[in-house]
DNA sequence: GGCTAAATCTCGTGC
DNA sequence: GCACGAGGTTTAGCC
């Protein structure tokens, strides 16, 4: 990694090193004193203090405070970034073109510049996520304790997607809406939509709708049971070992068949 | 500000900057060629690649790659941060405790470390919110182009809050949901379960649902007509101009009213 | 601490 | 390019 540090510059100085750093696409790191102004979908500002400026090689723009997690104000890709020295300030300018917005930084002091060139072209793999689980019910319906044939994912129906669908050992059609966190009101709500459109569009009332959740708010439960849905709980650490377990005969078998287009070509 | 660079240190001197700059709760900045393992709520790994690594005063930890808005890995606020060299890696470990995750940092290269004392006190206010668009049509529901009568701000109602409640020049109940953003079917879905549950808890029929926001999606518009309930639209500019005349106006007031303490005072 | 909803949400995906 | 929904969402507000 090549990394210049730039210190004790002039604002000039600074304007004209973060001016080739970003035109060249480095990733550039700014520790500055600075008032911020947002205008755009909403509108901010942000009186003087220290700050991080981190201005990625996509030009996405982001300003941190000294304190927690979100940027103050950022630029998820800036279009134009421009620096001027304006009335003893070095003033920053990001802007982006759809939606129209700028973030103005106006800076009264540079304390570090920081320019990298750096590479990272490793592969980031997530798991546990929404997909996963709606996928390892269908292949295997019977943890979530139910008889059942899946015969879609991701169904279309009038208000939207159905995670899963099928029917139970009774023949009932069953309508399934899967959370991977906390289900809550608004959960209980879609699951609730999809029932009424499924039994609209095919005008039966044996129709249903099962919330599979790790867990569900106290007023979800009570909401749900006054609209005659049910909740079936997930256990995430079972899910968990039988994706690690499915993995690893997979990475031995590399089979590569996608169970969404499979479905989905029925 | 006061700020140290470090470049050109063993992995174990690094550690020792960074464990005594993490424990005096700096800001540090770490620019580090590493991979990344998280594991919590899901699940993720990461190969190796070049990084920024940022841990802010109240130890929330971020991994920011070269490009992009979003932090690659983080921790909104860590309870541990450890260093530890191990195996020819400097091995950071970010732990949260509620939900329990941890984020594992493998370097085999620092290539800068950056220290900084940060202060930052500065009041960051954001405007054209909406809250503030709801207190605004609150105060003067004319803006919608209806005859209304305010009479509840975020009324709690079964299924969650109805963001403005009043009545109508027909003596209808008026329910509103507000936003500031593109109206999709989520809005439409929100505002019908307010109707829904007002007109049960009334034993009402004459409940009027109005959805307003700056656009709607065509789907969205055709799912509301279908249900009964109204769209009207807002005009942002116009809201953004009148906010800003009010703002003036109290500003002017606020001043005014400094001004008579202080010469009360005298 | 739980719950509810906003957010300059961002980001991916499908049409 | 818009629409829709997930997210390790995070954050704020209220109880």
């Amino acid at each position: 990694m090549n990394v210049r540090v730039y210190q004790g510059l002039s604002l000039g100085e600074y304007r004209e090193v973060l001016e080739k750093a970003v035109r060249e696409h480095k990733l550039v790191l700014v520790l500055t004193t600075c008032s911020v102004d947002y205008e755009g979908r909403g509108a901010s500002t942000l009186g003087e203090g220290e700050r991080v400026i981190i201005i990625k090689r996509d030009w996405a723009f982001l300003i941190h405070r000294p304190n927690g997690y979100s940027p103050v104000n950022w630029q998820p890709q800036s279009s134009v970034i421009d620096f001027e020295v304006e009335g003893g300030l070095l003033v920053i300018k990001a802007v982006r073109s759809r939606p129209r917005e700028i973030v103005t930084v106006r800076a009264s002091d540079v304390s570090l510049v920081v320019v990298a060139d750096m590479s990272d072209k490793a592969e980031f793999v997530e798991y546990v996520s929404e997909h996963e689980i709606r996928d390892l019910i269908a292949r295997n319906p019977s943890i979530i304790g139910e008889e059942l044939k899946i015969t879609s994912i991701e169904k279309p129906v009038e208000p939207g997607f159905v995670d899963l669908y099928g029917i139970d050992s009774n023949n009932r059609i069953v309508v399934i809406e899967l959370k991977r966190v906390t289900a809550t009101k608004e959960a209980v709500n879609q699951l609730h939509r999809y029932v009424v459109a499924v039994k609209k569009s095919l005008g039966r009332r044996d129709v249903r709708g099962i919330l599979v959740a790790p867990s569900i708010t106290k007023s979800a439960l009570e909401y749900l049971e006054r609209l005659g849905l049910e909740y079936k709980q997930l256990n995430l650490k079972q899910l968990r070992r039988i994706l690690e377990e499915e993995k690893k005969t997979k990475s031995e078998k590399k089979s590569g068949a996608n169970l969404l287009e499979f479905f989905r070509k029925r």
